[in-house]
DNA sequence: CTCAGAATGTGTCATTTGACACTGTTTTTT
DNA sequence: AAAAAACAGTGTCAAATGACACATTCTGAG
């Protein structure tokens, strides 16, 4: 159980006893490399801490294609915020690009803690508004950059997802076909 | 000051008395057409809510042009979030677009609610989660939006922003050019 | 009211992008 | 091990965009 120790260790003390509790109502799951997690109309009913490996939260447009709305990276606790927050049905699929260890929250365990344990309750909120405030800053930032940018700025921060997700992925993510991601990628090997 | 009264109770149930001291520590503050509200490299220390008017936040790139990071509408409660929270220079700049009616409430007071009222404490927290998560959904949408669709949706959401602020602040907004969003809207007048 | 400066509308052109078609390479399945 | 499927790389071309130049309209200061 360490990873999840280390994570929640990041965000400030923990009693031993709200430490126990917290780990206890995690469950350990794994995925081989296609499964899927979340299938497309279905409620989200846990949050998900990928420990290894790489998922994939995408839709379709309209029109057929695969949109990609988010690829989860290890040590990174993720959710559909707006299916889980509200219980409404998640627009979109999950699933594995690689094999995957996570654990899960569920809801009801994660509302049970935040009533009835103030310690876990000011942990979860802390984290709460530290991972969405990141997430607001980091998306207004990235919406201001171009293709290029946002491909440096993922190349950095992220080299492992470049290396072990398909190419096809990585563009979506950024907003682009594969073919441009292709010619910059071609133009930054050639400097 | 039934404005914020308004905005507060959206949140939920809120007793006379913490309504009461939440309003007290509110200060109303009004600019004029082009005041400036906050300065660039300058901290932020208080949370803004317009009631009336349109502020325009803003910083400039490395080659000198101004970038819209936003434009804050009426009803809105806003804060540059990285300088509020750690207390770090804001990159941007904060003027108003019109004239603009505000009430501000500044950190301190913030801080001392939150520690010394569990009432005001839990509405603070919840709406700064549903305003966080908003965010983070509509950044998300946006960012898989051309740029014709994210303005169709602003014309359907925000449509006093249109007519009020200036096309070329609308197009740095929506992440492009003046000319481009001339075309756009052309194009739809034509229809 | 008048005039200067700002904001908006529009055409041209070079650049970038997306869509398509195809080849080569890797991975998976049988 | 061979066949099939998925993935990656590349050229061509039409469409969209950004940069620039300039005309027109609006706005506010005096």
């Amino acid at each position: 159980m360490h990873f999840m120790y280390h994570y929640f260790s990041r965000f400030g003390e923990i009693s031993t006893s709200g430490m126990e509790l917290l780990l206890s109502l995690l469950h350990q799951g794994e995925l081989t490399k296609g499964e899927t997690l979340i299938r497309a109309n279905q409620k989200v009913d846990s949050i998900y801490c990928v420990e290894e490996g790489f998922l994939h939260y995408y839709t379709y447009s309209e029109f057929g294609d695969r949109i990609t709305l988010n690829v989860i990276s290890p040590d990174t606790c993720w959710t559909v915020l707006e299916s889980f927050y509200n219980q409404e049905p998640a627009l979109g699929a999950c699933t594995a690009l690689t094999p995957v260890k996570y654990y899960k929250l569920e809801r009801p365990d994660y509302l049970r803690i935040k009533a009835e344990n103030p310690e876990l309750n000011t942990l979860i909120q802390t984290i709460t508004e530290q991972i969405l405030s990141a997430k607001v800053i980091e998306a207004n930032n990235r919406s201001k950059m171009t293709i290029e940018e946002r491909y440096l700025h993922l190349l950095q921060n992220k080299p492992a997802m470049i290396q072990h997700v398909p190419v096809a992925v990585i563009a979506s993510l950024l907003g682009t076909s594969r073919e441009t991601l292709h010619r910059i990628r071609r133009k930054l090997a050639a400097a």
